[in-house]
This record gives structure tokens, sequence and C-alpha cells, in this order.
RNA sequence: GGGCGCUUAGCUCAGUUGGCUAGAGCGACUGGUUUACACCCAGUAGGUCAUAGGUUCGAGUCCUAUAGCGCCCACCA
């Protein structure tokens, strides 16, 4: 036998199984393989350096635990790795890092920059991944932006396209004044605010006053009309004159609409070009009204402002109301609480302007939607009701192209005489339209003269095509084996994007759904339970925990929270999971100290002790085996803690200890049978979660009887059958147990220690002489005595 | 405005189909060098399970209202 380290230097351990375990390609995917398979659409992160927290670890590690416990029930897993690196997010945080401006970098520049900084972002995440154990297959890895990424992006465009899915057209879309972008429904953020809702009063052309009600008094300029509902008698008469707007001088007529309810405000409202949805439909109902635009794309009123023109929206509030002020239009103002839609990445206020997009048509499937989703199952159940409220509330149609630059490209070109569009063959892909030609030119007017579609994808068109992009790193003949996949574990944050689209995508190319289960898991909060962000610099730093307190210790944090639960920050539980990993390591070395040359190989006859013991072990295995299955790796944890520290440490091993000691040597073994079981399963049941410390004593003390070459990729444990106890003796046990309890508390109370011997001791419970001398032996106690 | 969730010991949280004399860890206090472990062991104190009703032989657990907190959703300009 080897010399034993006496204590378990995690850093030097946790490093030292990680080298190990990419040495031996623990986690490789076989493909050649007959298990089944288990595959995983991991999340692919946004690559951003600063952001990585103990949130990400939260919910990766979760998502890890299932992952190992599959692996060892025998499947083979599939687990990739992914990183999301294109798109808006990588954008901003670019700009941030360098305070770019815009107007003084090119294209090129700039793009080049968002792959360098892509690289750095997931180059840490890779650390900190690694460093956490997280077991993927890192020969199995993809970026979004990647050559494949786009060329299935694309792919999926061109189908789509064909499957008259996308549309390209101009009309009023949701903006982003900062970012410079069409954006989407669901890249919108609520924002409860504090404003003012201003009375304006215009003149009617027969000289009566009419006042209206708006919280954006500065689109006076693009005001379209005046609407007031048709049954309302104060203003019914005025249906159809024509009113002067303050200020601008233009006239607008007044209209019928039965969407005004005439208890807000005045119950009169005006619309403009464009305020808001309501106004989008306002101008639908009413075509004969021409409308024009006085926003820009830059956030600056243009020409058609007249003398508002360039200013900024606010810039431009303010002003109309101080004229609006002096001119007396204003007749009052009053405080209001009312929602404005902010981008969700920059917090700017969304505005309308119409330009020409692509779109995704979503709406007109919303019930197939819906119908998908109920087909996934959701774990925590209750998480499709976000995913339901959602589809339900889907008004626009998934606006896909961004006037951006860091993004996979359309794969379209125009023609420039005819303006039809020019697609590339789909074996032509990825391509470039900006630097690549399309192989003929115009099919139509036989032009030559082409030009190419500059936006680029929104980011999730790129990312709900995850569970495609994955299965193309393995060889063909698995990919039908690997769709759907087995699980989706995400944040619940972004069911209404990535999950939404990937069902989204996977309806409309291959009628499927993209996976079978969905994990979803909660925020990490702060020790004060606030949510993580930037904004509150609540940070905490993994890689210190990890150098602190290990690994092992950081992920048993994570199994604080039930799934779906958020959690708050809280480092008492790393350092309960230190607690674990150390009191692991020294029951085991006891163990092998002790008996390690004395385990029979056979079942031995069972003394009650071991009877006992291996029944609440078996019992343990059952219920943490149930709780893994449904997700609740939490209770798992629960029930495993319980019997390690409660029944196996402090009862079990203080039972033996005479045993192992002494000069029986029939009992030796049959002790040495039970602890080696106990051990040998508790450090399996505990592999999911702490796969360092469970891998040390694997290697350490069980390698040379078992043939795997890790503790991961051995079986789950199974209930034994020999080791069933009835459930009458298990009662009977129990008695002694609470005598045993008696008397520890008799020491303790009288400050003896444990360990001395006492004279006697009296209790008011039948026992047999048998279990008189369990007693006697294990508590040190010369003489039992039972009270009548 | 609609929906969902939470409210259990000083703190952080378990409590699965109703049976608990309500649990754990941390913290507090007391005692202890038990031939694994002081990163430990034993013990003590501490809760009318947010509030008010109801169903039931029995409710932390089910129902109804109320309050506080959190989240998701929502075009009332």
């Amino acid at each position: 036998m080897n010399e034993k380290p006496k204590t378990y230097d995690f850093k030097e351990r946790e490093e030292h199984w990680r080298k190990f375990w990419e040495e031996k390609d623990v986690y490789r995917f076989d493909e050649d393989s007959k298990k089944p398979i288990y595959s995983v659409d991991t999340p692919p992160p946004y690559v951003s350096a600063e952001h990585l927290h103990t949130g990400h670890i939260m919910s990766y590690s979760q998502a890890e635990f299932i992952v190992r416990f599959k692996r060892m029930q025998g499947f083979n897993v599939y687990y990739p790795m992914g990183f999301d690196d294109n798109g808006l997010p990588t954008e901003r945080f670019v700009e941030q890092k360098y305070e770019i401006d815009k107007s003084k970098i090119t294209r090129k520049e700039f793009v080049e920059l968002c792959l360098k900084e892509t690289k750095l972002g997931s180059q840490n995440y890779r650390d900190l991944w690694r460093s956490l154990g997280i077991s993927v297959d890192w020969s199995k890895t993809y970026s979004t932006i990647n050559k494949l990424s786009q060329k299935i992006a694309q792919w999926s465009f061109l189908d789509l396209y064909k499957k008259g899915k996308i549309y390209k057209t101009k009309m009023p879309t949701l903006w982003c004044v900062h970012c410079q972008t069409a954006i989407a429904q669901a890249d919108l953020e609520a924002e409860e605010r504090k404003s003012k809702l201003n009375y304006i009063e215009v003149e009617v052309e027969n000289g009566e006053k009419l006042t209206f009600a708006t919280t954006r008094p500065e689109l006076l300029p693009a005001c379209m009309g005046i609407s007031v509902h048709p049954d309302d008698k104060r203003y019914k008469r005025l249906i159809g004159k024509k009113a002067k707007l303050p200020l601008i001088g233009r006239e607008v007529l007044i209209f019928g609409d039965e969407t005004v309810d005439p208890k807000f405000g005045t119950g009169a409202a005006y619309f403009c070009s464009y305020g808001g949805a309501e106004d989008i439909e306002w101008l639908h109902r009413h075509p004969e009204v021409e409308s024009f635009h006085i926003l820009g794309p830059n956030g600056r009123f243009n020409e058609l402002g007249g003398k508002y023109a360039g200013l900024k929206v606010s810039e431009a509030r303010e002003k109309i109301l101080a004229d609006l002020k002096t001119s007396g239009a204003l007749v009052k103002q009053e405080e209001i609480e009312n929602v404005t839609y902010v981008h969700e990445r920059c917090g700017t206020d969304v505005e309308y302007i119409s330009t020409e997009q692509w779109f995704i048509k979503i709406v007109e499937a919303k019930d197939e939607f819906l119908k998908r989703g109920k087909e996934l199952n959701w774990f925590p159940k209750k998480m499709y009701r976000i995913y339901e409220d959602w589809v339900k509330s889907l008004k626009w149609d998934w606006c896909i192209s961004r006037q951006r630059y860091y993004g996979v490209p359309f794969p379209v070109w125009y023609c420039a005489d005819c303006r039809e569009i020019i697609l590339p063959d789909k074996n032509d892909l990825p391509v470039d339209p900006t630097a690549d030609k399309p192989k003929k030119g115009c099919l139509k007017c036989k032009s030559s003269k082409i030009k190419p579609e500059t936006d680029v994808f929104d980011t999730w068109m790129t990312s709900s095509l995850t569970p495609l992009i994955g299965l193309r790193l393995v060889k063909e003949d698995l990919w039908e084996k690997l769709y759907p996949e087995n699980l989706r574990p995400q944040a619940f944050e972004i069911i209404r994007t990535w999950l939404f689209y990937t069902v989204v995508k996977s309806y409309y190319h291959f009628k499927g759904l993209p996976f079978k289960d969905v994990m979803i898991s909660g925020h990490g909060l702060d020790e004060k339970g606030r949510k993580i962000s930037k904004r509150l610099g609540n940070y905490i730093i993994p890689d210190r925990i990890i150098e602190q307190f290990g690994a092992d210790a950081l992920r048993y944090w994570a199994t604080g929270a039930k799934l779906g639960g958020n959690m708050r920050w809280n480092e008492d539980e790393v350092k309960k999971g230190k607690r674990t990993v150390t009191k692991l390591w020294n029951a085991a070395r006891f163990v092998f100290d002790t008996v390690g040359s004395a385990i029979p190989a056979t079942v031995p006859a069972l003394e009650e002790a071991d009877l006992w013991l291996l029944h609440n072990l078996n019992k343990t295995v059952h219920e943490a085996t149930a709780y893994f299955e449904a997700y609740e790796y939490s209770l798992a944890r629960n029930e495993i803690d319980d019997f390690f520290w409660k029944i196996f440490t402090d009862y079990y091993i203080e039972f033996v200890k005479h045993r192992v000691y002494g000069e029986d040597k029939k009992s030796k073994e049959v002790a040495a049978y039970t602890l080696y079981n106990a051990i040998l399963t508790l450090v399996k049941l505990y592999a999911p979660i702490m796969p360092f410390i469970t891998e040390e004593i694997y290697q350490e003390f069980f390698k040379e009887r078992s043939k795997t070459e890790s503790i991961h990729l051995s079986n789950w444990p199974e209930t034994v059958k020999e080791w069933h106890y009835p459930e009458k003796k298990h009662r009977e046990f129990q008695k002694v147990l609470s005598v045993i309890d008696a008397v520890r508390a008799y020491k303790t109370q009288n400050g003896i220690s444990l360990g001395k011997e006492i004279e006697g001791f009296t209790t008011n419970k039948k026992l047999t002489s048998e279990e008189k001398e369990f007693i006697q032996k294990t508590q040190r106690v010369k003489r039992i005595t039972c009270a009548k």
C-alpha cells in the first residue's frame, strides 16, 4: 500500500483531477458506443468578461448535477459547450470597454475588436468551467459566430424563406435610437415610471375648444389626428371637423374611434406617428390619413419637425412643453404612473420608426407554439406559465434584422436594377454578401448589378438553433439520435427568447420539438437577496471562492436552492460544503486505515447494527435516485447529507469502533463489509455534486477493486436485497438508539467525556441482553440496568 | 390591471399526496483531547408555521379573504 496523505489538500488535488480527467478523456462523448444517449443543449453563455458571477455558477452547476447523474446511470452523455458571442451584447460590451466612437472606426476594425474580446471572454468561461469541474466534452465546442453556426443560421433563413415564413417589409418597428437598430418584442423591458399627463387644448374649426391628454407631447408635430369615442356625448358633434394644432398650425381631423376610453384623461386622444403601438394601429384603421415621420433613426427630429428639427426626443419634449405653456395651450398637467418600454440591452426608451426589416411570422402560429410548449416536460412545472403568458402576449412578428456589424450576415443580395431578392445556394453557405458575390446574377432581369444586404441577424436567430449546431459536431449517422435532445437547461429570464425561438425554429423546420425536458433555474441573488447586477456591483467572484474553499464546496452551495428557486449568496453554505469534503475524506480514511485489508468478497452474516445501517443506506439510495430523476438535486443532497452525517458518522462509526479495533476477526470482517459498502455508495451518491473529493477517495481506496477509470464512469448505486431489514426490527433498533441518546445526554450533562467508561446507567426501556451488551460496548457503560 | 410565487426558530432555508410532540445548518449558550475528523462530538435554549375565517376526527400542509415582499405579463393615450 502506498502511503496516504494525512489531510486533503483541495487546491492541489482538485487541479490534479482536472488534469486527470482531461488526460483520460473521461467526459468524451463516445460516438461508437451502443449505450443509450443522453444529450444536453448546453446554454452558450454570452461572452463578456466582466459578467461571471455566482449566478452562473448556480445554474451551470445545477444542470451539471443532472448530467453527471445520467452519466453514472449508464447513459452515453452528449454534453457540448457553446459560446454565444455574436450580436448586440458583445457589441455593447466592446463599445463600452474601448469607449468607441462609431463614426471613427470602420466596420472591419470594429468586428475585429469584437472577435478579439470574444476570444478572451470564451477563454474566461472555459477556465471557470474547468475549475468548477463542469463535465463537458471540450472537443465538442462551437461559437455562435463561427462558420458552422453561420452556415446553419443562414440555412435556417433560406429554409424559412422558402417555406414562406419570412418576409421583408417596411413598417413602423421597434427601434432603439441608441443602438440604432430595429429590435424585437422580446428585447423590450417594461419600466414603470412617474410621468406627466399633459392636457393640451386645440381649436376646432367651429370655434369650440377641445382638450386631449397625452404623455408624449413632443410628438405634436407628428400628430395625425384626434379621436374621441363615437358615443361620447360631449364630443360627438365634433367628429369629422378639423382642429388646429397649437404651435404647429397644421389642421387635423377629429375621428370617432371605439378604442378611445371616455374615462381616461378628457376622453379625447391624439395620435401621432408614432408614440406607440396604439398609434400604429390607429393609422392602420385610418389609411386615408397621409402620415409622415419626424423621428430619425438617430433619435432626433428631422426637418419635418419644423422648428424642433435636430432635437432629441427628450429635448423636444421640454421645448414643446415650454412653448405650449407660453401659448396657453397647455391647460393642465398631472402626475401619472405609466409603463415605458426600454431596450433591455441599453435601457434606452424604445421608439417606433418606419423602416424596412425582415420578419419571421410568429403571431399567426401562436396556437401551435402554445401546443408545442405544452408538450415539453417542464421542471419545475410552473415555468410553463411564463412561456404561455409570453406566447399569448405576442403582438409583433419576430424582427430578425439588425442594423449592426457583429453578427451573422443575411445571405441576401438585391438586384440593383429590378430589386429582386437574390439568394445563395445552400451548398455555398456561409456567405458574406458584402464580400461574396452570388454565382449567378439576377435571375429575373439578368442584370449583374448587385447590392448586398448589409443587415445582420438578431443574435437569437442563431441561438435558436443550438440543438442543430450541437449535433453537427458529431458524425452524421448520430444526428437523428441527438434530435430532439434530452435536456435543455436554462434560466427563466430567457424563456421568451431562447426557449421560445428554439421551439419556433424546430416547429417551422421539422414540425417537431427541439428537446424533451426543460430544466429552468432561478436567479443568483446577493447575500441581501437582491439581484446581482452591474449597477449594484454586488458580484461575488467565483474564482476567489474556488481558491478559498474549493470547487466542491462552491458546487455544494449550488445545491442549496430547489430547481427554479432564487438563491442567495451564502458563504456559510460554501463552508458547509468544505466541511463535508473534509468529513468525507476523514471517514474514508478511517475505514481504510482500520479495515482496508479485511474486506470480505461475499456478503457475510450481518449483525443488527450492520443491517440497520445498510437498510438506511438502501433507503438513501432509493430516495436520492428518485430525487435526481425529478431534477430535485437539492432534496437528494439533503437525503445524502442526513445519512452521512447523522446515521453513518455520528452513530455507525462509533458503533463499530470496538469491533474494528477488537479481537473478534469475524465481527471485524462484517463491520469491514458494511463500512466499505457504505463509503463506496456514499461517495458515488455525492459524486454528481462534489466530483473532486469523490474522485480522490475513489482512486485512493477503491480503484484497485474496480475496473472503471474514474468514479464518474462507474455505475450509479442500486439498492441491495440482502440489506433489507424488516420494519419491525428497524423500530426496535430505534429504541436502542433512544437509550444511547440518553446515555450521551447523561454524560454530557455531567461533564463526563463520552469516551470515559461509566459504572452504570439505568433506563426505563425494556432491553434484551444483546441490546444491553451492544449499548455497554458502544457507549462505554459497564452495566445497563432496566428499571421496572 | 391580470397572473405566479414567497411569508416556518436571531439568520438562511427543508417540510412531496393533510397525522409533528414542527426540522436542519449557521449563530447563542453548556460540556467534551471519543485510537477518522475541534473543518469534530454531545447537549441546552429558541417558533401560537404572516393575519382572519372555513373544510376535517385532525391543517405549516387543503379552501376563501387580507396584508407585506418578489417576479412575470399588460397599448389606455
